[in-house]
DNA sequence: CGTCAGTATATAAAAGCTCATATACTCGGC
DNA sequence: GCCGAGTATATGAGCTTTTATATACTGACG
């Protein structure tokens, strides 16, 4: 849907190939999109078909010749009407928080280690969220800490031998 | 990838239709899932020859009739299975984050304006997540705070005629 | 000298998802 | 009696995304 726009966002950025945008998209989450190379090689033909991306190619010092992107005016055009679009809160799609909400039904113990590890997990990403201070990277740092938060709160209303919840007596 | 999960999870709570889990996955966000009714249909019928579900067709007071799932032994022990993988924690796909990391680069008035929307689109979806005390609920309204906290901060921030980043002077 | 790891590009096949459209049944209003 | 709205199921086209596979170049290790 919109990772040709991504891309543009990120070659506004500075010049870059297709694998320098995958290593980019995948170290920063909190640019909120990750796509496979096979996705972001057709991606950018299209933009350079349409006129948004020049393409320069260059050896490379280690492996085969780089092919480098640079945004055009006209791409920079098209990135400025995409970022005035308005913003929708996203509906994450994430099999994890289905996880989450059928995980009620299962007994304390397996509650309890589920949310253990999903902690550290989360205590990991905020270790690697630590750097960088853009709006999203502190927006990305204050989500992690409430969902820290709200894991402890859980863990400890489990050990406490009672849910929060109205059905418990 | 998991809607076949979800869709055995949400019929561990009781049997329903098609619609009716169309409708479910719909109004709950905090099940982090959602699906097209023409992929729910098609899933459905897998779960069915693979044993997952037993059907029941039955007649509705209002329009044609009804196809009734409802979980079979076979499909809580797929369940069980896979509500017993370990949680990864998820990685939003959303463009509305991508804008706001490219956002940093507009005009202040620009970012501000974005920001005034998403806050009341954050504060309308809290509202409407006030009800419900499972632990997918109850993380989904301190995210959703929290959310709010960072609009208005970094609101403020624009406002107060500096950002927060180091690149201020 | 071979082969493994890392960089880099590319394509095909399969799976997943959205959008448009069609059908069918009931009820209430005009 | 017809029309529109709400309920309910279903399919096909087209798009996006993932997974698997292939190629090619360099440097390091054994």
């Amino acid at each position: 849907m919109s990772l040709p726009h991504v891309l543009l966002g990120l070659l506004g950025r500075g010049p870059a190939s297709g694998w320098d945008l995958g290593t980019r998209l995948a170290e920063d989450p909190a640019l909120g999109w990750s796509a496979d190379l096979a996705q972001i090689y057709p991606a950018l033909r299209r933009l350079l078909r349409a006129g948004f991306v020049a393409l320069r190619r260059r050896r490379s010092p280690k492996g085969p010749p780089r092919r480098e992107y640079r945004i055009t005016a006209a791409g920079r055009r098209e990135l400025r009407e995409w970022l005035a679009e308005p913003l929708a809160v996203p509906k994450p799609h994430a099999a994890t928080l289905a996880r989450l909400a059928f995980l009620e039904k299962r007994p304390a113990e397996a509650r309890l280690a589920s949310l253990h590890l999903y902690r550290g997990l989360l205590a990991d990403d905020l270790k690697r969220a630590a750097a960088g201070s853009t709006a999203a990277r502190r927006r990305r740092r204050r989500l992690l800490e409430a969902e820290l938060n709200w894991a402890d709160a859980e863990a400890a209303a489990i050990l406490g031998g009672r849910t929060l919840s109205p059905e418990s007596r």
